[in-house]
DNA sequence: ACTCGGACATTGTCTAGCAAGTGTACGAGC
DNA sequence: GCTCGTACACTTGCTAGACAATGTCCGAGT
């Protein structure tokens, strides 16, 4: 109890955890989640689980109908397009400017440099968690409040997507950080338009890993 | 009592009310809102008017450090420049995209009639109210789930951007039209490059006139 | 087999209250 | 007169409990 030096808000704790646990599935897609419950297994009042759902909703993890439990959305082939065409949109707008500005994303390449330790452990999980980090980091090199915001609301579904699909399963860690590569190195050399190029492509390259893995998983029951 | 006939939820209403008044300006950049306050001035319990107070923040009209009162956030020129660059970014795709795709706006072509409507009455608030939905009418059309959120986002700053600088002031209703008449026009002769230009363009155009009577307001008191 | 009614689950909203953080103003000491 | 510290007022953070409104589902009666 004296140990703990400074926990976040609790509203903020049951976010997380609550968050966590949906993006890594361990909450089916379709589950519900009431109210009571999240208040009892994290041992919070009501409203503050209410707050933290709420939050959620707003965020496009939860879905839920005025007086229904709420459930961890399940996205359609539909929503990853949706999700990765918005994201190659932002991401290539955010590449471009950064590489013309001649801006080195000082975060983004320690972060990179870890991507490569999990690449060479073949790790696939902590691979998947620090791309999406890595892609924060370059947007968040911008500096500019909306397009992180924007950028940030788009993620969080991503990530849910990349955990529903197990499609770190499939991936090739080193054609990843390879594509990384070549982002940072066009951004170093100030080359604008091969910066947001290669972006998209690795994005569109992402997606389409991602459609297949669903396309493969659906087959079967239909 | 008996009257009121679907009233949507009680913190809905809270949030619409306090939404419209912070957008006109009704209450002054960097006024405090108190739970409390809030509260007791629509008639509701605090935790009902804290909701829409964090929900308020969350879309950024309003500001709160964690133990104090939110206030009205006190848009600078850098969020002004920020809010219009990625709104330029969002539109200017949608438009392409409609555009290539041959979508009539449906919607937004009605928006556009009531437009000139108020034009020609040279009403311009209301034009500008119009103005901006005509505008959320074109991105929606693209049915594209995310990015009509991030718009609606970035619009919700840009409505209270407008309200805070007097912009319509100075806005001429005839070259507002206009431009917009050229977009749709695009967008109907299935010419995407044009439709996103001309998007773009007219953005840039809105944010011009923003920045100008931002820099004559504050250059007196410096 | 169909409709209707009622029980149950869940959220919506309120009241009440205590704990904790923050700023301010006032007074004591130098 | 100035500075520092303390106490107070204000506000939010979070909890507990209660009741109403609403949606769902199942069973009874026809």
């Amino acid at each position: 109890m004296s140990e703990s030096l400074k926990t976040t808000s609790v509203p903020q704790a049951v976010y997380d955890a609550l968050r966590e646990s949906i993006v890594t599935s361990a909450e089916a897609p379709g589950a519900l989640l009431t109210e009571t419950a999240i208040a009892v297994r994290y041992g919070v009042a009501r409203p503050t689980a209410k707050a933290a759902l709420e939050r959620l909703v707003s965020e496009g993890l939860l879905s839920r109908r005025p007086h229904h439990a709420a459930q961890v959305t399940e996205l359609s082939r539909d929503d990853i397009e949706d999700l990765y065409g918005n994201r190659a949109l932002l991401e290539e707008a955010a590449l471009g400017i950064l590489a013309s500005d001649g801006v080195v994303p000082i975060a983004a390449l320690s972060v990179h440099r870890e991507l490569l330790e999990h690449a060479r452990a073949d790790n696939r999980a902590a691979l998947a968690r620090t791309d999406v980090e890595f892609h924060r980091a370059l947007v968040l090199a911008q500096h500019s409040t909306r397009l992180a915001k924007m950028h940030g609301l788009l993620m969080g579904e991503i990530e849910l997507c990349i955990g529903q699909v197990q499609s770190h399963q499939l991936i090739r860690p080193d054609e990843i950080a390879e594509q990384h590569q070549g982002i940072l190195d066009a951004v170093a050399a100030r080359d604008a338009d091969l910066a947001a190029r290669l972006t998209r492509e690795h994005i569109i390259y992402a997606r389409d890993r991602l459609l297949q893995k669903y396309d493969d998983d659906h087959s079967e029951d239909s």
